[in-house]
DNA sequence: GTCTATATAGCGATAGAC
DNA sequence: GTCTATCGCTATATAGAC
């Protein structure tokens, strides 16, 4: 394979990723219907039928952001997994930094509802790939804290997943944030104890 | 006043009930965006037109539907509030309704970054007026559980309240749901204990 | 692959007759 | 107040030149 063919391929690969990274943003800022192609090109400095050389659709588009922030996730877990701590030591780490994401605003956020989109992502592989992969790493921690009892017992493990996840979304933080009282870092501590403490006093 | 004009008020109000209706389950099966003012219509059996005669816009249409679900809300409360029980008690209440009513598909879900859905509420008295009832009531059980030892106290209490308000539109509900392996009375009370108990073992 | 220009369609809102 | 018909705008997606 020429020199040439590399060189343009990684000229294509920071392009695309100029336009991921725009994509995250304007999903993070404004979610999946708000957010525009037209906005998206504007944001990277192209034109938009360019923008549909590398991506078929808006769907698409919303596929890639979602892909590389599991991939970064990913990156996440294999760091926390060297580390030496207790599976809900491991658990609160990763809801910190999903937190943490969110209120950088950084963390994709699509509808659950949307069908068009749903179908798309259904049929991507590679974010198939990624929630498989996040969940079964979180999975094994939760398995793990249950049995260690660090994580109540009674909860089925899928509702515990699902706890987690929703997490990364929470609208809790945003709202702390606009009040304005508190730090990010104190929003997240709050946040992370309601989720494993629960509001009852312990 | 004419016995004819009441009565023709009671023909708006039923009329304009059933706009409501409509508004409700459309803003719960699909969210704001997704809703169509024709959907509506066609759901109600009138024609577009006839709509705007009774709502100046869609988002109108969809703080109506607020407005309502906020005084069913009130109502719930008077009627709890009329209960003989602790504090945390009433609070468990109030978070129970709000998860049935959710899964019986009866909570009418906005999206929170909408920004001209965002003015039309923020200047609508009835939608003002209701969250302010509610948040009272609720605020004041969050202190009296607090004072009483059996909600954290080092918890703010606005973090108490939004907790709560999050509850009622948790996207863990609809996806325990659709896991299929639990009634909706399980899934509630599942959803509880993560919410007043945390994740951690107690 | 990038651009300008345009096709196509859906939706919120309105005009005007009755 | 209800209807039919349509406006006006926006947004996704594409055509075709370079």
């Amino acid at each position: 394979m020429p020199r040439e063919s590399t060189f343009r391929q990684q000229l294509l690969r920071v392009r695309e990723d100029a336009i991921v990274s725009a994509v995250n943003r304007l999903l993070a800022e404004k979610g999946f219907e708000a957010m525009t192609v037209d906005e998206v090109a504007a944001d990277v400095g192209i034109a938009k039928a360019s923008l549909y050389k590398h991506f078929a659709s808006k769907e698409e588009l919303a596929a890639a952001a979602m892909v590389r922030v599991l991939d970064r996730a990913l990156a996440f877990l294999d760091q926390q997994g060297a580390q030496s701590a207790t599976p809900i030591e491991h658990l609160k780490a990763v809801a910190r930094w999903t937190m943490s994401v969110q209120l950088a605003g950084e963390m994709p956020t699509l509808p659950a509802q949307n069908s068009t989109l749903r179908t798309t992502l259904l049929q991507n592989r590679a974010y198939l790939d990624g929630v498989m992969a996040v969940s079964e790493r979180l999975g094994a921690w939760i398995t793990a804290a249950q049995a260690a009892g660090q994580i109540n017992a009674a909860l089925p493990p899928e509702a515990v997943l699902y706890t987690l996840y929703a997490r990364a979304c929470d609208p809790v933080l945003a709202f702390l944030k606009a009040g304005g009282a508190f730090s990010d870092e104190q929003i997240v501590e709050i946040v992370l104890a309601t989720c494993f403490d629960g509001l009852a006093s312990r």
